[in-house]
DNA sequence: TTTGTATTTTGACACTGTCAAGATAGCTTG
DNA sequence: CAAGCTATCTTGACAGTGTCAAAATACAAA
């Protein structure tokens, strides 16, 4: 409860996540040890095993996070479908990739999932959020928002790879700039939108 | 020369350079370590830091490499510019990057990127790609080929995103799955088609 | 109170990247 | 040819890693 006046530390499972963002935040990917997040917390190095099973666990667990916090950005503000709302998506998809890059990274980084130790409850919960995004794309057409010959699956798939490859690229610094953001996630935008609204 | 019967190798910065990226192929990133990798050229642990700096050292000259054989790919088809001709240019962009997604992964992933011991040779070398990229698209406009309102550096900027992140997802096994790229890959392609020719 | 279960610890093992010192081979100059 | 220089390779060492096994500890249920 307070603080490790027991044997016991009572929520241990919360505090190692926490520390654990926190260490990867700080000093990236490559600072965060088992050993030094249990050192961190005031643990022994093998205690937080009894509440993951592995480190690939711990991450995936703070990866499921991620996608939790996600979520919120992934619905479109206004009611209506417009292209300012667009933009505006495509503005906070970014700004969540960037500005919660240590979650980002685990939650679409191949750290996670090139390795046999993926758990199934992340894996669901990405899936369940491309599937949001895919059913909006779905309503819009079923209430004539955009045009009939518009395939939402494909149109979702390419859509969300243009995110995540602004956000990557931005993220690690390769081609795109900081503070060109604006005009290249407009440019998105209009391309998202033209694609929405033209013929074929 | 023929099989190690001199102390000196020979040309062993070529062989580790081959025999990491050999490895990284059969076992993925966390199969290549420096010592295993001198075991299987049969050297001495230490050997490889006579050639390479660094691990990281090691890494750049491998992507780099990557990037040299990129360049074939990045280049249309066709001597004219055609909406055929860049559906090819995405089918090729995500072959490459899936067939030698251990290069691939190198050459863009942020292990290298978000790191401070970058190669200054490698970053030139990956900026070179996209101005390459970028320059083809002024060329176009230059000639009259695409719309006089196009933006040709956030159109390139947009577009590699695009190709990034669906290289990305499918590498990764995220959301893209191999059986449907052909769709996927012609739905960009039409999208980046229209953003060439379509007005504003 | 006893028994069991959940939690934490210490000890150990096989790895990792990389530094410092020494050994070896081959080229360059006398 | 001999002497020396430099590039290359080796052995030894250190701190750090993930994780298993066995023992210790605390709490909950009987």
């Amino acid at each position: 409860m307070s603080k490790k006046l027991s044997y016991h530390h009572g929520n241990l499972r919360r505090t190692l996540l926490d520390e654990a963002a926190l260490l990867l935040r700080e000093e990236g990917e490559q600072g965060l040890s088992m050993r030094r997040l249990a050192a961190r917390v005031g643990v022994s190095r093998t205690a937080p095993y009894h509440h993951f099973k592995d480190k690939q666990d711990l991450l995936c667990a703070i990866a499921e996070e991620g996608f939790r916090r996600f979520l919120g950005v992934l619905t479109l503000d206004g009611p209506d479908l417009s292209l300012k709302g667009v933009r505006q998506f495509v503005r906070n998809y970014l700004e969540f990739a960037v500005s919660n890059a240590e979650y980002y990274d685990l939650m679409f980084g191949s750290h996670l999932w090139k390795s046999e130790g993926i758990t199934e409850a992340l894996k669901e919960r990405a899936h369940g959020s491309f599937r949001f995004y895919l059913d909006q794309a779905r309503v819009w057409q079923e209430q004539g928002l955009v045009h009939k010959q518009l395939d939402p699956l494909r149109y979702s798939q390419v859509s969300w790879s243009t995110l995540h490859g602004m956000s990557r690229l931005l993220i690690d610094g390769v081609y795109l700039d900081p503070n060109s953001m604006g005009p290249i996630c407009d440019h998105a935008a209009n391309m998202f939108w033209r694609e929405l609204t033209a013929g074929n």
